[in-house]
DNA sequence: ACGACAAATAAGCAATGGCTTATTGATTGC
DNA sequence: GCAATCAATAAGCCATTGCTTATTTGTCGT
């Protein structure tokens, strides 16, 4: 009832340990799955998944050259999450104001 | 090696559907488990458990006053979250001077 | 066309998670 | 003390998940 909830992926996308750190490494720059592969201590296959998992969610964007696929961060896939904190007017009342004005400001 | 890691607990918490909108019932005023377990289709010890978890994730605080066991959100559990998210300056750069700046503010 | 390398997909497995019903604990009113 | 009510805990169940190894797909260099 309250649309398909793109929180949801979001949300579980980086509820994950592994996942969320793989997320992080690519807040410092671009890099393509065997970079990954070899600075974290699991298979290939796994980063794959989590990475498609984190595209899933639109957090990051995969960009295929040569043989590599590198992949990078979608800045404004943080943007729901934001979106979603920012929805609790019940506690930020007044405040809320200059923070949805900032939000608007976000976006482009 | 980077801490316990409380956004472990806070992401696994909301990623939960279900226990995501207990949460945001929450955020619209404190209520009892009875209430809880009245709004939502499931039962009781369910929304016990979520509670707990939430808890446990610092997002609520249960108050015990009769029989009923009172649970409101506590505004200052989000805080690692929103940290977490203001780390990423290299996206939001500017901005994000502003955003902390904000939230300070709002802790009080 | 071939072999080598990078990445994605398939299949399977052990662990976790969200639910249920049953029970126990806590608090009130008679 | 006892019955009633609200909440927490225990135990069990099925689905999901995060990993693995094995395989397939894509791309390059020769």
């Amino acid at each position: 009832m309250v649309a398909p909830a793109v929180e949801d992926r979001i949300f579980q996308a980086l509820a994950d340990p592994s996942r969320r750190r793989i997320f992080e490494s690519l807040t410092r720059g671009e890099a393509a799955v065997k970079s990954l592969t070899e600075r974290f201590a699991i298979s290939q296959p796994a980063i794959s998944q989590h990475l498609a998992h984190l595209k899933e969610a639109g957090l990051v964007k995969g960009r295929r050259e040569g043989r590599n696929v590198y992949y990078r961060v979608e800045p404004r896939g943080m943007k729901p999450l934001i979106d979603w904190i920012a929805h609790y007017r019940a506690f930020w009342t007044e405040r809320v104001a200059r923070l949805e004005q900032l939000l608007d400001e976000m976006e482009r």
